[in-house]
DNA sequence: TGAAAGTTGTTATACTATAACATAACAACC
DNA sequence: GGTTGTTATGTTATAGTATAACAACTTTCA
């Protein structure tokens, strides 16, 4: 049964999602003295404008599309910098770049991703954090970045006919 | 304190670890009528004779020093041939391709990956799995196959000075 | 203002993977 | 044994992803 107050499928002005993730976004650099210039912002906006991870070419041509004329370079610094302040995050199976629902604190998140839809969900469940951390101890490697990316159906596509 | 019964960092004649794995390739194959060509198992055995995850150009540079005379697609249908079959597994964080250490059953394998002698160890570890299956289900997300690749040092790396 | 640091532009290229079609090897059957 | 359908491999070209290297410009701050 799908859970209808899941922004994802809640009819939304996502302009606003948009908007809300910038602030943060803005809030943040601020702190640290991170830029976010024009073009860095433009690349989040188009990160966050799309409903499923974006790759850096979809991302260049979008830019492109808009009158700006860079090259592959260009993009793959903006999403660098994004990264380097957690604010969005690559999905390594599918190389692409997805923003990152909750900015600000280290983490690595979990995703969740649909393959009928191929929209991502980020979890942050410090129970599976924990078991990787407790299992990679019991054998002595200590563990410091986890990738995590979880395939499935997400479950407003389980409650869809199997051939739609 | 490292592991001294780590199969890794003893001292072996890996010619057997790769002997053995090939062995158990060919007795999985022949059960499911999968051909096991001399192609397939020569790349087999390249996957198995490197230490780390080994990636497909890689590969197909050793297959020419030997008088192979192929192109990509060759070793990637190789490659394809023994993921189906779960012989070996892709590390979607390195492009790379590493031995399976229990071929046979169905599994998607947690990946420990050293950044420093970057050894991949697979742990099958059910207390992730199960982690991850009942997070995702929390949120009525029906988990299928699971990335699992995590970084940090083995314990024979952290042993070392840290500047080796 | 001027030097240092940070950002962007530009060109070229490396690395990873697959599409599409041709040929060869194999297996099973008549 | 030849025929046929299937599987595997060869071959060429190209798509897709990412970075190196160096030049030019901007910002910051002493």
């Amino acid at each position: 049964m799908p859970d209808i107050t899941d922004q994802r499928f809640t009819p939304h002005d996502h302009r606003r999602c948009i908007k809300a993730a910038v602030a943060e976004a803005t809030r943040i650099c601020n702190e640290r003295n991170g830029r976010l210039t024009e073009q860095r912002k433009r690349v989040l906006e188009l990160v966050w404008g799309s409903h499923q991870p974006i790759g850096a070419y979809t991302i260049l041509e979008q830019l492109r599309s808009e009158g700006f004329n860079g090259a592959p370079p260009t993009v793959y610094r903006a999403l660098e910098f994004l990264l380097d302040h957690g604010l969005i995050h690559r999905i390594e199976s599918l190389n692409a770049y997805t923003g990152c629902s909750h900015p600000g604190d280290e983490h690595t998140g979990q995703f969740l991703i649909c393959s009928r839809c191929h929209e991502v969900t980020e979890l942050d469940d410090p129970a599976v954090s924990r078991a990787i951390t407790h299992s990679s101890a019991s054998i002595g490697f200590a563990a410091t970045h986890q990738v995590i990316e979880i395939r499935g159906l997400c479950s407003h596509c389980q409650a869809l006919p199997h051939d739609q």
